[in-house]
DNA sequence: CGCCATCGATTACATTCGTAATCGATCTCG
DNA sequence: CGAGATCGATTACGAATGTAATCGATGGCG
């Protein structure tokens, strides 16, 4: 069951923090983000369908928290992007941004360090 | 105006190779991919009316070609995933598969030669 | 105790997408 | 010349998506 882009600003509230109430859900969406109290209680709902989210009821009202890691969608996402765009593979992806020489120095930086520290790991 | 996934399947084909011809289209298609020939004209026509392709007669038939670039197409999915996922900078996003354990050594191995090279270029 | 505010649940509705059938024009072969 | 094949164009239609209004139950305040 996928979830869908609107949905994600949900779960990302969520698993920013959780449980939330559907109340604070709708405070900590991003301000530009500015969907009626309604629209998030319709996705909520739509999220409690598809088991991405359980609710547990506090009184009067409910309290979310995801059932879906973060990780977990994050890499079905990024694994289906490698796979439709870049052969499933990650170095033509790199490859890509630095043909377009959008990599800046600070990404170089990170990616330099990040092969270094598994150098090191091995 | 957005190329959808079902749609990016027509462009790859022409990305390829162009212009061609809807049957030459159906005929490069994955064949794992099998469409109803009427489906993939009804993809050629939304791309036409989106002017992400152009067809020129060609007697009886038409042949069409693309008006949107790979890169940019590509580039601009990429860049939507980092933004949406990873804050939108790259190294996280390797970062993250790195963590998973995803990365081969093959990657390893690309993603070193690509930096060498970076620092090469420089 | 009654009424309004507040929740979640239900219903709504336009758009996009995936998938395709059908239609109307045109070409080609017998 | 006429009928069937072949194209692109038009129409179809259900599922998903984005966005939201409305409804029904419940709880708190006056």
């Amino acid at each position: 069951m996928r979830i869908s882009t609107a949905e994600s600003q949900v779960m990302k509230a969520l698993w920013a923090r959780s449980p939330l109430s559907a109340d604070e859900i709708i405070a900590a969406l991003p301000a530009d983000q500015d969907w009626a109290d309604a629209t998030v209680k319709t996705l909520l709902n739509r999220l409690l369908k598809k088991d991405a989210i359980a609710a547990e009821r506090d009184g009067r009202r409910f309290l979310y928290r995801p059932l879906v890691a973060q990780g977990d969608y994050v890499h079905a996402e990024s694994q289906g992007l490698l796979d439709r765009l870049f052969d499933g593979r990650l170095a033509p992806l790199v490859a890509h941004f630095s043909q377009r020489e959008k990599l800046s120095d600070q990404d170089v930086a990170d990616l330099r360090r990040l092969l270094e520290s598994l150098e090191d790991g091995k």
